[in-house]
DNA sequence: AACAATACTTGTAAAATACAAATTAAAAGG
DNA sequence: CCTTTTAATTTGTATTTTACAAGTATTGTT
C-alpha cells in the first residue's frame, strides 16, 4: 500500500461506493449522477442545463434526459429563462431541497464517521491535504478543469 | 470550501475524470470500470470471478458479462479451475498485461502532473493524508468494507 | 443416491450513454 | 428588417450497462 497510483486506486472506488449507497430517502432510491446533479443545482444561482451538465462533466444530450427524469421524480423544475428563452434555469423542488439536504447529512454523518477512527490531529491533517489536491487538481492540466 | 462535505464531492468527481480520461492505448478505448477490472485482475493471485467481482462491488452478473466483452476484447481470459470446476481462474493476456502497465504509467504521470503543483512537504503530507484516509475507511461501517 | 449449496451464466427488461440531426430562439450581417 | 449564423436544448436511434430472477453445472453433505 505504498504507491501513489494503489492509493489513488482504493480511494476513487471507496468514495465510489460511499456515493453509491449514500443516497436513498425514504422510498426514493437516487443514482450517483442524480445526487451530484441536485447537489450542483442546490449550490449554484440559478444554473441553465449547460452549466450544470459542464461542471459534471456530462454530455447535455445525456443530461437533457436526466433532468427530465428528476422532473419526473418531482424533484427538479425547469423553467425558460425571462431574458433568453434558449435558456432554462434549473431549481430543486421543496421534494428535492429536502432531499438535498438529507443527502448532506446522510454524507456528513458517514464522513464524521470515518473520521472518528482518526485522532484530532490526523483530521485536521488529512482535512488540510485535501484542500491542498483540490488545488493542485485544479491548476492541473490532465484532468479537472471544467470542475470547479 | 471549507466544509468537509464539499471538498469531498469535488475530489471525488475529479477522479471520476481522472479515471475516465486515463484509458486509452492506442485505438482501444476502455471504460473506468474494465481499467479497474483490469488493474485488479493484474494484482490478485489467480483470482476467480467473484473475487474480483466483490472486491469491485459489482453484482456478478453484471460482472459476468463485462468479463464476456474483456475476452472478446483479447485482454482477459477466462480457465476453469483444477480444484474445482465450478471456479475460474482469471488471467490477463499480453495485450491484457500491456493494457495494463500502459494505463498504470498513464495514470502516474497524471498524479505526477498534479503533485508537480505541491512542495515537497506538501506532496509527501497528502500522501500520508490518504494513506490515513485509507486506512480509516477500512475501519469504517458505513461503507467500502469488502475493498481492500 | 438425494439434496443442498456454490460458482457462474442467461433471459429479460430497464436505465444510461452518446452521436447525429432537429428544433427553437437570439445575435449578427447586409 | 430580413437572411444567415450561432447558441441552447431536445429527439431519433443505437449501443452499452445494469441487475433481478431463473437456469446450469459442479461439489459437499447426509
Amino acid at each position: 500500500m505504498d504507491n501513489k497510483r494503489e492509493l489513488f486506486q482504493v480511494l476513487t472506488r471507496r468514495f465510489g461506493l460511499l456515493n453509491k449507497n449514500c443516497c436513498s430517502v425514504g422510498a426514493i432510491d437516487i443514482s450517483t449522477v442524480h445526487s451530484h446533479i441536485i447537489y450542483e443545482i442546490d449550490k449554484q444561482h440559478e444554473p441553465t442545463m449547460q452549466q450544470i451538465a459542464e461542471t459534471l462533466a456530462i454530455d447535455v444530450t445525456t443530461f437533457s434526459r436526466q433532468i427530465q427524469t428528476l422532473i419526473k421524480m418531482e424533484l427538479v423544475t425547469k423553467s425558460p429563462s425571462l431574458n433568453d428563452k434558449r435558456f432554462y434555469v434549473l431549481a430543486l423542488t421543496t421534494q428535492g431541497k429536502f432531499m438535498a439536504s438529507t443527502i448532506e447529512a446522510s454524507m456528513n454523518n458517514y464522513l464524521d464517521e470515518i473520521f472518528s477512527h482518526m485522532n484530532e490531529f490526523e483530521q485536521e491533517t488529512v482535512l488540510r491535504s485535501i484542500k491542498l489536491l483540490n488545488n493542485a487538481m485544479s491548476k492541473s492540466s490532465v484532468c479537472c478543469t471544467p470542475l470547479m
